[in-house]
DNA sequence: TACTAAATGCAAATGAGTTGCATTTGCATA
DNA sequence: TATGCAAATGCAACTCATTTGCATTTAGTA
């Protein structure tokens, strides 16, 4: 009881079992710029828990308990179909891929920001949204 | 020589080996209404050939040969990254998708058809987008 | 019609993700 | 602080989609 305050003082959301390797999941998503694939992550963790060894099998039941709870979003590069988790930080991001180079450059803005999406989908309710561009970056355009 | 006007009567695009799996493989998606998982050309295909059996593989290698030749598209749902292929017809199409029955419907028009995407991506040359839309169709929209 | 490169079938391999089960561990409570 | 148990973990085996190697067949040409 006297401990409630504590538990909270440590950031981390509550009402999930905060194990080692979910905190270190955890911290991985935040240090994140980008979404990372589950494999991406397994890596990142191990790393930060130098030494110990973690069940790749873990890290997918953390991102689907983390994904539950409403903590991260799991999303798929549209192109091929790659999926990659990210924290949810309450804005969504659109990203610009080279069919060159393959990276990938995030929109600062969402073309969609002022425009009415439901106009068109008759007795469709929308409520998100994904787009992707493709493209040549300023590196691999070609002249 | 003389056979040039027959080969192109064919209707079939040139430049490939035309075998059997290969025209019921066109014809599979030249009926498709929607974009198809190689695992459902493959049934269909093989519908089509009454008895002949298919190597799933067989269908996989047609459909990356029809790719490569530009004839098909092979893209992704992005909501769960199902990899579905379908035939490049000229124009592009978004769906929009019921979270709750996940039926899919198309959209009758791009939403960019008039908006300049490549404005706030600078030194980004866009030549294409994919967009998908979701939230609730009429049948599952809660009230 | 015969030849050859390309296409096919088959079976085995790969890679991403999932699952069952025995063991370990947060964390709530005594 | 010690204790108990539900939840989390590790491991290995499994599934599902897709790929690949290789021997055989076949379309299209010379």
């Amino acid at each position: 009881m006297k401990d409630m305050e504590k538990k909270e003082e440590t950031g981390y959301p509550q009402g999930i079992k905060w194990t080692k390797q979910r905190k270190n999941v955890y911290a991985v998503l935040q240090e994140a710029t980008e979404p990372l694939t589950a494999v991406q992550i397994y890596h990142l963790s191990e790393k930060l828990a130098e030494g110990g060894e973690y069940a790749l099998s873990t890290i997918y039941r953390i991102l689907a308990a983390f994904e539950e709870k409403g903590l991260v979003s799991k999303t798929t590069w549209m192109g091929d179909g790659t999926v990659v988790y990210e924290l949810n930080r309450g804005e969504h991001t659109h990203y610009a891929v080279c069919l060159e180079c393959h990276k990938r450059i995030a929109l600062q803005s969402c073309p969609f920001a002022h425009i009415h999406l439901d106009r068109e989908t008759d007795g469709f309710t929308v409520t998100g949204h994904k787009l992707e561009l493709y493209g040549y970056c300023k590196d691999c355009r070609k002249e």
